[in-house]
RNA sequence: CGGGGCGUAGCGCAGCCUGGUAGCGCACCUGCCUUGGGCGCAGGGGGUCGGGAGUUCAAAUCUCCCCGCCCCGACCA
């Protein structure tokens, strides 16, 4: 195990032992600060006795009910409806899409024996589900009436990883996945896009996440798809993360499944799909965004619990009018009260710190002398102290700033983590400068070809391209860094998890 | 799947080299005392030492096998 330095308690050194850290510094060893973070946020741990898996811990499970919130909301908005598939998939569906089952095939999970017998015909665990749900459309569609389908499912699947970290990839995990059939590739395509525009949204307006969104290449795209588009985050160590793809999937599955309806002038054709789906991975990106040494922080926007305040006495009548005003003001904001009596005010700030919660209120007798009251934001750790009728304003107001702060740093983050480069020895040079002593990465934008073997030279950096960016400030024609040839835009190319 | 680390009380660890009564801190229980950033004191409960086999009068400790977890690399939301 990691050996943690002692944290210095200098605030009342009489008083306080000398403690340890549960957290490891971020500047140390970004993986175990990871690990720390994750476990002492309460958020999720490893399921220990079920190789890759986790178990969500209820902190980590309100995160995702909050951001399941945030997208059922807007997919409903848009038209969608929520359906559920079978878990398991016979495996002969697997292969009716080359691709698919190509890139699939090495991370499936497969049940042979039900019930004591040998099955006739095996299940695999799905890894996704585009294979039985275009079983389904094709029974369900026949006329360009029955289009667009447009439905979504919160469902858990099973990919068997070799390496697996909370959140960021494990065994099994929790997304969402929107499956929809269209008329025309046009339409297809602006479903695809649509959805991006929602995945961005939510990521950086509700999880206060910058992300560039972009076309993966030929060699990164989804195993079916003609073309994969994504949301790229950066985190704290300058990895990427892919935080949700959005996949045209032309005729591939239509073809595969015999998907077809009859248009208006009476032909048959098979229907355009799409798919897109974002995970609990993206948990693991907020965290990666946000938190610090201290332990979790989370945006206001997706934090289960906002504000919690600490009533501070020391005689029982003290104890009385202090309680009876906490639970009073509490309730006018909207904040929980941490009445517990077996536990010290020092001991609950550092408790409600860990947890991430936004805002901490301090009310003790000094506070209720004065009609003031204690607020201190958990990002900036700076306290203020204000009238307690102005609470109510103040809070939402600090929740708020809170909000935009988080975001403001991450995009500046982004924009300062992010070169250019103009040939490929610039591209290697710029990444190895910060792999070296942080163990970190950056995103470093280059022209270059949407060629398999282009992506390949990124290996020699342990990077890969991320995406080909829609629109950013690097947009612009240049010659590919590899081939020399004309290309019409920058790449992302980076570390990435 | 390769390399490394680790499995001893709920958690974190010491003990192992050199075999001989299973320990420490935190947490937990009882009481008193404290409360504006991890209070203190006193008393107390809690263990198939990851599993199996072997060596030995005797194994947490030595030998072999197995299992699991974490980290680092090749594949991936």
């Amino acid at each position: 195990m990691i050996l943690l330095p002692p944290l210095i308690v200098t605030w009342n050194k009489k008083r306080s032992p000398m403690l340890e850290s549960p957290i490891t510094p971020r500047s140390r060893d970004f993986a175990a600060w990871y690990q720390d973070v994750v476990l002492q946020g309460d958020m999720a741990e490893p399921a220990e006795i079920v190789k890759g898996c986790m178990v969500i811990k209820p902190n980590g499970y309100a995160v995702w009910e909050l951001l399941q919130r945030e997208f059922d909301g807007r997919f409903k908005a848009t038209g969608h409806q929520n359906v559920y598939f079978p878990l398991l998939i016979p495996q002969s569906f697997l292969h009716k899409e080359a691709e698919h089952v190509a890139g699939f095939s090495p991370e499936l999970a497969v049940v042979t024996i039900a019930g004591g017998k040998e099955l006739e015909e095996p299940y695999v665990i799905r890894p996704t589900s585009e294979t039985i749900i275009g079983h389904f459309f094709s029974r369900w569609i026949q006329s360009w009436r029955d289009l667009p389908m447009l439905v979504n499912q919160w469902a858990n699947v099973m990919r068997w990883e070799l390496r697996t970290r909370m959140f960021l990839r494990t065994t099994e995990f929790l997304w969402q996945e929107g499956h929809t059939a269209h008329a025309t590739h046009q339409e297809a395509i602006e479903e695809v896009l649509r959805i991006l525009d929602i995945y961005a949204e939510v990521a950086e307006e509700v999880m206060a996440m910058p992300v560039i969104k972009g076309v993966k290449t030929q060699a990164e795209k989804f195993a079916g798809a003609l073309r994969s588009y994504s949301i790229e985050a950066m985190m704290q160590n300058g990895l990427a993360l892919q935080a949700g793809t959005s996949h045209d999937l032309g005729q591939n599955f239509g073809k595969a499944f015999n998907v077809q309806f009859q248009s208006k002038e009476g032909q048959l054709d098979y229907v355009w799909q799409t798919s897109w789906g974002a995970s609990t991975r993206l948990i693991g990106g907020l965290i990666m965004s946000h938190s610090d040494d201290k332990g979790l922080v989370l945006p206001p926007k997706l934090a289960p619990v906002k504000a919690v305040l600490v009533p501070i006495y020391r005689k029982d009548h003290e104890k009385g009018q202090v309680l009876e005003a906490a639970h009073r003001i509490a309730k006018d904001v909207g904040a929980k009260v941490d009445d517990r009596e077996e536990q010290t005010p020092g001991a609950k700030f550092f408790h409600w710190e860990r947890l991430g919660v936004p805002v901490v209120l301090e009310l003790g007798p000094r506070d209720l002398a004065s009609n003031n009251i204690v607020l201190k934001r958990r990002d900036t750790a700076v306290k203020e102290v204000l009238p307690q009728a102005e609470l109510a304003a103040r809070l939402q107001a600090a929740l708020a700033q809170m909000q935009n702060d988080l975001y403001g740093v991450a995009k500046q983050r982004l924009k300062s983590n992010t070169v250019v480069a103009n040939s490929i020895e610039e591209v290697e040079s710029l990444l190895k400068e910060v792999t070296a002593e942080k163990g970190g990465g950056r995103f470093v934008m280059a022209h270059m070809k949407d060629d398999p073997a282009c992506d390949a030279r990124m290996k020699e950096f342990k990077a890969t391209v991320r995406c080909m960016p829609l629109t950013d400030e690097f947009d612009g024609p240049g010659k590919c860094i590899i081939t020399g040839e004309p290309v019409d835009r920058r790449v992302v190319i980076a570390k990435a998890y």
